[in-house]
RNA sequence: GUGGGUGUGGCCUAGUUGGCUAAGGCGCCAGAUUGUGGCUCUGGAGAUCGUGGGUUCGAGUCCCAUCAUCCACC
């Protein structure tokens, strides 16, 4: 395969099990990517997260623009090399954060202006200033800007998101030049299936016109500005048409989604990739997912429970050490207790991840969601 | 032994010249957490104010006694 080529290995109902190159090794999707905004997932190494089968790692271009900065990360000879992983790894543009972090922002047409969170700096950024930074801290992937209307929001607002944001996908993939590396784009428009239609139509026309004009074309397509403070349920009115509508030979990427429960009704849907803090950020607060729902191991119940975390997993924790330890740990605010679920939790996602590719490989997807959604665990999610 | 200080939920304290259901922090118990500003956020339980008397319409606040504890001095 050529860098940045997709095949797809099978197909069951709208589930996909697809195996895309990159210049750090191909991945094999449906796939959680664990979340390492400042060039580390909290808690984890490079070696546990390979050990785990971590495929792709996220890093974030505004934290990293900002700390360390990105010509420090390039003098380092990249994110891969400054980390020391050498697997897939993917940027997000940071568009995100400018919605969620910034207090102060302004958006015009030409780009965005916010203030540093580590400082108070004032920031500018244009889609071809985004691509230059994306580009020196070189991960394979890197995301288009774009903006994530929050919500609840107007049609009018998030009408206009979709505006700017198409705007800034022609023009990031037009700036975006460096051959060992890929770019998304992103659908927008909320909760709203025209204006999401609308987006990935833009996607599509902005992919061909820089085609014929000798261009490059999207390596795959981020879904954004889901999972923004919406009822559970809302999300899956539109994501299925939604993510069908994007061209079948790329990955879709959900966009920071998490839950086990919507992995495994997204990759139903057709949806390819999912990236999010919920493992490691619940984690750290003393939450593990498990077989049967999820755990709040400062629960006073397990402080004398000896059993393994959940009897049901294979990941280094669970065959290692006791609910009872691990609830020590939380209470006392040790690093190791943060670690340790934090390894638990990443294994469990990318592990039930695995498991949905090996279903669809045998064409048996509809029983593998059927069987989870019937679990023990699918309500707690 | 003498003089002085202090005793308020498991711990540390706030409680103004005595006045409505004694406040806060920590801890404890539970909930939250979705493109990471997270030892975070939300809620809950828990106090016969050392003990026993007294003054007063009313005492954690004043008086007496007693116990505990700390300091200083013999």
């Amino acid at each position: 395969m050529a860098l940045f080529d997709c095949a797809c290995d099978a197909t069951s109902g709208h589930a996909r099990a697809l195996t895309y190159e990159t210049a750090h090794g191909s991945f094999r999707t449906p796939m959680f990517m664990p979340v390492g905004t400042s060039a580390t997932v909290k808690g984890v190494t490079p070696g546990q997260l390979r050990e785990l089968g971590a495929q792709v790692v996220l890093a974030n271009t505004y934290h990293l623009s900002q700390r360390p900065g990105a010509e420090l990360v390039a003098a380092a000879g990249g994110i891969h090399s400054f980390m020391a992983y050498d697997g897939p790894m993917l940027t997000d543009s940071g568009g995100f954060q400018i919605f969620s972090l910034a207090d102060t922002r302004k958006l015009d047409d030409d780009g965005v202006s916010f203030r540093s969170i580590y400082d108070g700096a004032k920031v500018r950024w244009t889609p071809e200033d985004n691509m230059r930074i994306q580009e020196l801290i070189g991960a394979d992937i890197a995301m288009q800007l774009d903006q994530c209307p929050p919500y609840p929001a107007t049609r009018e607002f998030v009408a206009r998101a979709v505006d700017l944001s198409s705007a800034w996908a022609a023009r990031c993939l037009a700036a975006h030049t460096r051959p060992d590396q890929t770019l998304f784009g992103i659908v927008q428009g909320g909760m709203h299936l025209d204006l999401r239609l609308e987006s990935v139509r833009r996607l599509r026309a902005i992919e061909e016109e820089s085609l014929a004009a000798g261009g490059r074309r999207f390596g795959g397509f981020g879904i954004g500005g889901y999972s923004v403070g919406e009822e559970h349920d809302v999300m899956f009115e539109t994501l299925g048409e939604v993510a069908r509508a994007l061209p079948e030979d790329r990955p879709r990427y959900l966009m920071g989604v998490g839950n086990p429960t919507t992995l495994v009704r997204a990759v139903r849907e057709g949806v390819d990739m999912f990236d999010c803090v919920l493992p490691t950020r619940t984690a750290r607060m003393g939450t593990a997912f498990s077989s049967t729902g999820r755990m709040n191991l400062r629960n006073a119940k397990y402080k004398d429970d000896f059993g393994p975390l959940d009897p049901a997993c294979a990941c280094p924790t669970c065959q290692t050490h006791s609910r009872a330890y691990l609830r020590h740990l939380v209470k006392q605010d040790e690093m190791l207790g943060a670690i340790l679920l934090s390894v638990h939790n990443l294994h469990f996602l990318i592990d039930l991840m695995a498991r949905a590719r090996e279903a669809v490989l045998a064409g048996a997807y509809e029983e593998f969601y059927a069987a989870w959604m019937a679990g023990p665990g699918a309500k707690d999610y």
